[in-house]
DNA sequence: GAACGATACGGAGACAGTCTCCGTTTAGCA
DNA sequence: TGCTAAACGGAGACTGTCTCCGTATCGTTC
């Protein structure tokens, strides 16, 4: 890739961020090419489809999720303990920008998805967090971590959508995390 | 309302349901317009924004609920499987449309939403089946009606985005049902 | 049944976002 | 230094939303 072409790629997924963030994932791509001070033509050369432009802004975030996982995992308490602070991380990873929850979730079955791969990373996370629990016979068996996604990336997508605040969302999440886990 | 008015309203509507229909709910207003055989102005006249144009729509709707929830309350059987059939008539009822399950879990908690009305019939009905539930000792008495909706809806929501089919719904809501029952 | 004011109509057009096309510019190699 | 493949950028085509306002219609009154 020639130098200034990659100069401009940087460019725009570093305002694509800004962008985002502030107007969530659905702003307008010419006001992400302004900012970036591209024309539009070379906004969508890079990036053909707003996906792709997404999936080059969730490289870095693919990297906090690992980081976040393995802190979940060496926490010592319950097993609902447990999985609920993962819940409550989980949802936090997914809920960081507006509509994330949705696009996270519907992403994560859908083999076409240009950010299929960046999702497989959290349902691996949430693979691991579930091993955990097995192990310790404390999760149901029937239930595969792609399912967990979708129930926790349900509640944090109503959250999102309604913004609820953590402490409504809580709630919500105990009533999955007991529905996952055998009783004692 | 003149009856010319009242004749348009109604054509509008009847359009905007085909439309919605076959498209979703973000297709083009002017396309409802020119099916309903009116001027772009009118249609906005009298639905000055798109969920006005939704909440008319859903008015026969709401007898549906009503309708169907008399039907599940009428369902024998054990508290599980009771609570379990609420849950995909509920999926059904708000998954008629593609978008629907966001946008009415969505609006469940705004107090502003022009369709809550609608979306309060459907809390109500949950309500309903969980003073049942309760009644028998089946329920956990800590969760509320809107916030079993939302869970619910939660996975309506995922369901719609991914179009995952009944059987895939089904588990997740077992996960969901176990969450709110009270071990036996 | 004619006249009139209130009400409603409709579509042109302003505005915003997406995405393409193609003439112009530039990087980087020989 | 010159050349060419690669990249740029922005005008503009296209689509959808929504408004404005001149025109048409309703229905009431006499």
């Amino acid at each position: 890739m020639r130098a200034d072409a990659k100069r401009n790629r940087d460019r725009i997924i570093e305002s694509a961020r800004e962008v985002f963030r502030e107007q969530g994932y659905d702003a307008s791509l010419d006001e992400v090419a302004k900012r970036a001070g591209v024309g539009a033509g070379t906004l969508y050369r890079h990036f053909p489809a707003r996906e792709n432009l997404v999936d080059a802004i969730m490289q870095t975030w693919v990297d906090r999720v690992t980081e976040a996982t393995d802190k979940v995992l060496a926490f010592e308490g319950g097993e609902r303990d447990l999985l609920l602070h993962w819940f409550e991380t989980y949802v936090a990873l997914i809920s960081l920008h507006k509509g994330g929850p949705a696009k996270i979730t519907c992403a994560m079955g859908d083999p076409d998805s240009p950010i299929l791969s960046k999702c497989q990373v959290l349902s691996e996370a949430s693979q691991r967090v579930a091993d955990v629990l097995l192990e310790r016979g404390a999760l149901r068996a029937d239930v595969d971590a792609v399912q967990i996604c979708r129930l926790v990336g349900g509640v944090a997508t109503v959250a999102d959508n309604a913004t609820l605040d953590a402490s409504a969302v809580r709630p919500l999440l105990e009533v999955v995390a007991d529905g996952l886990l055998l009783p004692a």
